[in-house]
DNA sequence: AAAGGTCGCAACCGCACTGGT
DNA sequence: TACCAGTGCGGTTGCGACCTT
């Protein structure tokens, strides 16, 4: 059970290869194999370790890896292995001929994991956070959103019934999440951290209270002189960093996240279309079908509710999969991945086809009374 | 133009597992 | 059975590129 030595133990050079490095390997490798990696280093002529080798080798030299961007296949395929395999890249990976676990890891933390939040999915469960909490940013998006609409249709200074309500909204999430909080410490979360286990629900709460941090201070307190004390919210911030997941996370900041986007945010252009619409209503139906980035038709969307659900759905190809049972969601446990939950590949299993199909943000929008009153 | 911030990815770290002795 | 080398794997970090102010 012993640990491998490190490479700075033997004053190995550590840090990024050079053209030079990577021609060595390649030539060794295509001339011998690899064979030991161990001492693969000095019989190339490396003053790297082994281990350096070897992952340098399998994450970028190996002749048969792709690179680029991830199609729409790749990206479903992840999403659709990983509801039930959770972080089990390399068997994820096994299924994506020429892509590597390191470069799936790296697109799901820097994409897929963000796109599931905004869209208010646990990216842990792939299941619709049902929580409030969960529903903040459309909530702030709502909110930013009456704000554009009445300075564009009227052209004039917020009045105090809309300032109030943004005021109103925020102070419900706010207790809304204290609730969570109480709730979630005494269950899931609780035993996660019992089990030393970080779970990326809670690091989806980081994130969302980064979004809380960023959105409604500046906002609100610009608009509200203050009647939306920044030091409550402040306090809740604070009270949720002190928590043992906070500790354990980095906290990200990252930018604005006005809508719930299907597609990719760089193709949205947000102002423009939210500028063209005439009716708060139309627009929360139309954050919540979301997908509508290319569709400047507001009216259209209007009259069309029910099948842009379904659109939305389409946008994004989702197998169409029985569920797994619970035991197969993502788990700590050490057992093997390919064991259980029948790691199939062409006949695999995803939860995520069924949550996201029987997810409805109007109705969560609607449901709220705060939102409805909004809305009117 | 420059400084600071953010993002994405390559690489590293360290634990876990396997098989040989 | 214990030890060790080799390897697999998931989490984390460092840094360059790009973006924003």
């Amino acid at each position: 059970m012993g640990r491998s030595p490190c490479c700075d133990e033997n004053g190995l050079k550590k840090g990024p290869w050079t053209t030079e490095e990577d021609k060595k390997l390649v030539d060794f490798i295509q001339a011998h194999g690899h064979g030991s990696w161990r001492a693969l280093p000095k019989l190339a002529g490396l003053n790297r370790c082994g281990k350096s080798c070897r992952l340098r080798w399998t994450n970028y030299l190996k002749p048969d890896i792709k690179r680029g961007k991830f199609s729409q296949d790749e990206e479903q395929t992840i999403l659709n292995l990983h509801s039930f395999l959770g972080n089990k890249w390399s068997a994820i990976a096994s299924h994506l001929p020429g892509r590597t676990d390191n470069e799936i890891k790296n697109f799901w933390n820097t994409h897929l994991k963000k796109k599931l939040i905004q869209m208010g999915f646990d990216p842990m469960t792939h299941q619709p956070r049902t929580d409030l909490f969960a529903t903040l940013p459309q909530l702030m998006a709502l909110v930013q959103l009456k704000d554009l609409l009445l300075d564009h249709n009227n052209n004039n200074p917020l009045d105090h019934q809309t300032t109030r309500l943004q005021a109103e909204a925020l102070q419900l999430a706010k207790l809304q999440y204290v609730q969570y909080l109480l709730q979630s410490s005494s269950t899931s979360s609780l035993s996660n951290h019992q089990n030393g286990v970080v779970s990326s629900a809670a690091a989806a709460d980081i994130e969302l209270i980064n979004l809380l941090n960023s959105l409604p201070n500046q906002q609100l307190l610009h608009h509200h002189h203050h009647q939306f004390n920044n030091s409550q919210f402040g306090n809740m911030i604070t009270t949720s960093t002190t928590s043992p997941m906070a500790a354990t996370q980095p906290l990200h900041h990252h930018n604005h996240i006005l809508l719930p986007p299907l597609c990719d945010p760089q193709e949205e252009e947000e102002v423009h279309f939210l500028t063209q619409t005439t009716t708060t209503t139309t627009t929360a139906t139309t954050m919540a079908n979301g997908n509508d980035c290319n569709n400047n038709d507001i009216n259209n969307n209007n009259n069309t509710n029910h099948n842009n659900n379904n659109e939305m759905m389409n946008s994004w190809p989702v197998e169409v999969l029985p569920s797994p049972p619970p035991s197969s969601l993502p788990q700590t446990s050490t057992s093997n991945p390919t064991a259980g939950g029948g790691e199939g590949t062409s006949s695999s299993s995803s939860s995520y086809a069924g949550g996201v199909t029987s997810y409805n943000w109007t109705e969560l929008f609607l449901d709220e009374p705060i939102l409805s009153e909004i809305s009117l």
